[in-house]
DNA sequence: GATTGTTCTTGACATAGATCAAGAAATTAC
DNA sequence: GTAATTTCTTGATCTATGTCAAGAACAATC
């Protein structure tokens, strides 16, 4: 069973034969550091899996950019609005790293709904479980310091904060580079 | 038309002879003020709809409560992780006027799907878009003030200021009652 | 309609976090 | 391997927002 065989399992918890039939409609991409997945503005119908390497969402906001989330292995990157309902991208995706991707374009996604009954609804559930960790993250701005948040994501993952430039971590928790470095430095002391 | 099916037509864009079918399902509910329609914790495998009336959810962080949003007419209820996951409620959902919904109970909702063919499609799209919403959100508070949180809210629902006691707008705002409050003040002036 | 409880505002003050600036450390490019 | 660039930290200062407290306005209750 490949990775994305695996995360697809776990994700949507399609059984064995519907695995192989899914992820045969993906097709392998790279990414070398910096390359844009999708830029703002541009219409997009591919959906990508991160197979290795790490990926940041991005928008800009007058001069600055806003970090929305950083995707690393087994997570799966989009620009729902423009997937799905086929509006230009709302985010910028580009790779932090070389990342090796599993993409599949809005073709052949119609055609996993095609072959694979129940799909429509695994990819509801898988949706609706999307919706709720965004609600835990509005709940968390809502009620947590800057200081808070960088415990969660901290504890969340660790490994992220050796991985990628810090301001980009800072600015997906909402603060600014040097918050986020007088933070580390109070827990390292 | 009800006002119901009006608002399924428009979120999922339903043909009219279906609008009756799933409208069908639901059941007329009423909730005096300060009524609960869930409480944290509890299974709950209801949706609601509001028809008339202000509905808030929020959840009990130690000792604060946090609105997560006011609902008013042609607004959809419900917990999701509760509905979809059946998992224990994580809002309480409680009235904060009189309030008349649209309910319907997973049993009925299940029996829509079979009713319909596209059902579980136009449910997904639904909740996608309910999705690209709280991203919008999260970006709010990634990149915005409070000032400028509140003016968003306040374009977007002025007359909701004159309907809710303002601390629960506050708190959906992620700022304090007196924040709003002398940011009120600040433009009255 | 007096009483009680909420809600809203306002002031004084405290503080978390932002901004600005500069240097150190690390990384990338030539 | 040196230069250029980016990242990270640290200090000084500023400011938006929070906290605490008190009174005013309003609404709900008996």
């Amino acid at each position: 069973m490949t990775e994305l065989e695996k995360y697809i399992k776990n994700y949507f918890g399609a059984t064995s034969d519907d695995l192989t039939k899914i992820s045969s409609f993906f097709k392998p991409v790279s990414l070398k550091k910096a390359d844009y997945f999708l830029k703002t503005g541009k219409q997009s119908d591919r959906l990508g899996f991160v197979r290795t390497g790490i990926i940041r969402e991005f928008v800009q906001i007058d001069d600055k950019e806003i970090t929305k989330w950083i995707s690393t292995q087994g997570y799966f990157v989009v620009d729902l609005s423009s997937f799905i309902f086929h509006q230009p991208a709302r985010w910028n995706i580009q790779a932090l790293t070389e990342c090796e991707l599993f993409v599949i374009d809005d073709k052949n996604y119609q055609q996993i709904a095609q072959e694979i009954q129940r799909w429509t609804e695994l990819e509801k559930l898988f949706i609706a479980k999307c919706f709720t960790v965004l609600e835990d993250r509005i709940i968390t701005h809502l009620s947590m310091t800057a200081e808070e948040r960088y415990h969660q994501l901290f504890n969340f993952n660790k490994e992220l904060f050796n991985q990628v430039p810090l301001h980009y971590l800072a600015s997906m928790l909402g603060m600014t580079p040097e918050t986020l470095s007088r933070l580390r430095g109070k827990t390292r002391a």
